[in-house]
DNA sequence: CACCTTCCTTGGATCGATTCAAATTTTTGC
DNA sequence: GCAAAAATTTGAATCGATCCAAGGAAGGTG
């Protein structure tokens, strides 16, 4: 069966059905869209003249341009689109902008590229009334390619200092207080550290000039809340070796390696993800190390997959959802303001830890 | 010495930078769309004009309403938007939709709604090129209510048989033998199937009424598919229960009950989805039923988690990505016509699935 | 020097609607 | 039956760009 394409017919528009119902452009405007301000007989005079042109309703095209508002928020990242669909933060992050946008009925369009040179066009043609930034990687770049739309936008998972972005975060370093403070306390004293990037491609194990020097202040801030604490309960965090992972599973296992080659392993492991804890979790098991009778890990960020891996994982959640939903507010109810805000993060206590070996 | 916080809070158009730097609009449009049929020196005035203004690159909206092409997809669905994150086949059909998406640099936003009144202001009111269809329920109205928009749609596991819409499909019919075909042939010969719906607000056991009268199509053919197959095999098709479930927790368990009360309990499930499958391994394992030393189960699908679940779910894989990655192009690349695609199934054997317990 | 290219620039038309002040019609009140 | 009030309808202006036919200014040629 053929189908809609008659010949060259070009699209139906109002002016059409106006004429076709002989009355004025501003009269079969109001019958779509505040249709008690007519009267009835020529509001229907006007649906009948639509429904015989075959007319699709007031192209939201043009209604847009003269309303101003999209009513749509865009979320943008230098991952690729498949991101959102894939990393469990990003989902649960997503369920919670959606929940924001269904409230108030905006609509959420997803923007990413594969290189920057695209990515920087997305994000100039977007058609949305603000952005919520996923600052994985790339961060600064992308909040620089943002504020040339001049629209409204926040920040997400920022880990730098400007004070000129608005930004939602967490207490990076309550947080790694928090689970460095829950190990000591079962007794561990020996510890390695599983790190996010400190800078862009670094890998590798850590010296001090890099932390002090660290570009991304979140990754910085959780070992500053793991090193102050140990250091409360007399660990020397000079010897606590800090490997920086790239968040995948090939450079957490070399980091694992590394770390696991010295002579004094660690008994407890600080992963600032729960990806990264978790492939640690999978690489112990392999080793045939049990956690946490012989090594103890903690997370970092709370996915949902935490709560069900083997075993499952003590960590440090983040109120994602409430994030997302936030910033999404944030976007929804503009006020022109710029702020910075930060949550509150939630030690979650599971099977992968416990105390250290007895080390009889 | 203008600055961000000038009275007028009107934002800068495109006219106010062409008289600023003293040319035509349709010059200053050719600065930012084409700048290389500009002299040098007039771009550069007018590109110093833009910035001394403040101007924040020509608003898309503009741009659209000119251009006519949004270069945008929707995906629409009647679930909550947050479905799109949280379901496992939906992930990995987003997967595949975000691919195409990527490549051709469209964006994607994503439609839905609490209530229908607010489904179809979205679907009429979305700027998108056209739509994708998660036809998981309603669909119908679904369809009908895009329709209505006239832009080109694509709907995806539409379960009827209207041959005016667009739609990639599977063959359901070659799913369910598959299934069935791998059951019987390890030695099952008592069965019970765990169905998808045959109609709205219906569920508990099916009579051969109800699915003659099926209003999902897809369904039907499924169950169509494990008889056929079982008739082969010398199975009373008539005496296989068939239990319709909402393809959640409660209503599968209810129909785990009520099958496993019989006097001849089966030692093979064939359900129609992983999820479904998936709670099913779950129940039977509380009740201390080993899968598949006791039972058998074969799921529907191919999603991720199959393969990680436990014990591994033997399923039959749908091309989920790649339904996703033709739906997308159909939209993109929208020749006008309409088509039914069909692509085909594959079933992947795991650990779930083995020969029935000998019956000593 | 007149003429022809070539290369830029101009300004009106257009995309498809919404808005609003003014004009017109209908109701109401007496 | 008439004026004032209320209800509708009109049509021009606007939203912010892009497109394109036509006009103009250099530069090249005989």
């Amino acid at each position: 069966m053929a189908s809609l394409t008659e010949g060259s017919r070009r699209p139906i528009r109002l002016a059409d059905i106006a004429k076709a119902a002989g009355v004025s452009h501003g009269t079969a405007s109001n019958v779509f869209s505040r249709p008690e301000i007519v009267r009835e007989e020529v509001r229907e005079r006007v649906k009948a003249a639509a429904e015989a042109l075959g007319y699709a309703g007031p192209d939201p095209k043009g209604r847009l341009l003269r309303a101003g508002k999209v009513n749509a928020i865009g979320v943008a990242t230098t991952e690729p689109l498949s991101y959102f669909f894939d990393d469990p933060f990003a989902r649960v992050m997503m369920a919670g902008i959606s929940e924001a946008c269904d409230a108030t009925g905006a609509g959420i369009a997803l923007v990413s590229a594969g290189n920057e040179e695209k990515l920087a066009w997305n994000i100039q043609s977007a058609l949305v009334d603000g952005f919520i930034l996923f600052c994985i990687e790339g961060g600064p770049r992308l909040v620089e390619l943002t504020r040339e739309r001049k629209l409204p936008f926040v920040a997400l998972e920022f880990g730098s200092q400007d004070d000129t972005v608005s930004a939602i975060s967490i207490d990076n370093v309550a947080g790694g207080r928090l689970a460095a403070h829950h190990l000591a306390v079962l007794g561990h004293r020996r510890f390695a550290v599983l790190s996010l990037a400190f800078a862009d491609d670094s890998t590798g194990l850590v010296s001090p000039e890099q932390v002090r020097t660290a570009a991304y202040t979140g990754t910085r801030d959780r070992l500053l809340g793991y090193f102050e604490e140990l250091s409360q309960f007399g660990v020397d965090t000079a010897k606590v070796p800090v490997y920086e992972t790239e968040n995948d599973k090939a450079s957490t296992r070399a980091g694992l390696e590394t770390i696991f080659a010295s002579a004094e392993p660690p008994t407890a492991i600080l992963a600032m993800s729960d990806r990264i804890a978790m492939v640690a979790l999978e690489w112990l098991n392999a080793r045939g190390i049990t956690v946490p009778r012989d090594v103890s890990v903690v997370g970092f960020d709370g996915v949902p997959e935490a709560a069900i891996c083997e075993p499952p994982l003590t960590t440090i959640a983040q109120p994602i959802a409430e994030i997302g939903r936030r910033a999404a507010r944030r976007i929804l109810d503009f006020d022109g303001t710029v702020r910075r805000e930060t949550l509150d993060v939630e030690l979650v206590v599971r099977a992968s830890s416990g105390p250290p070996p007895s080390t009889g």
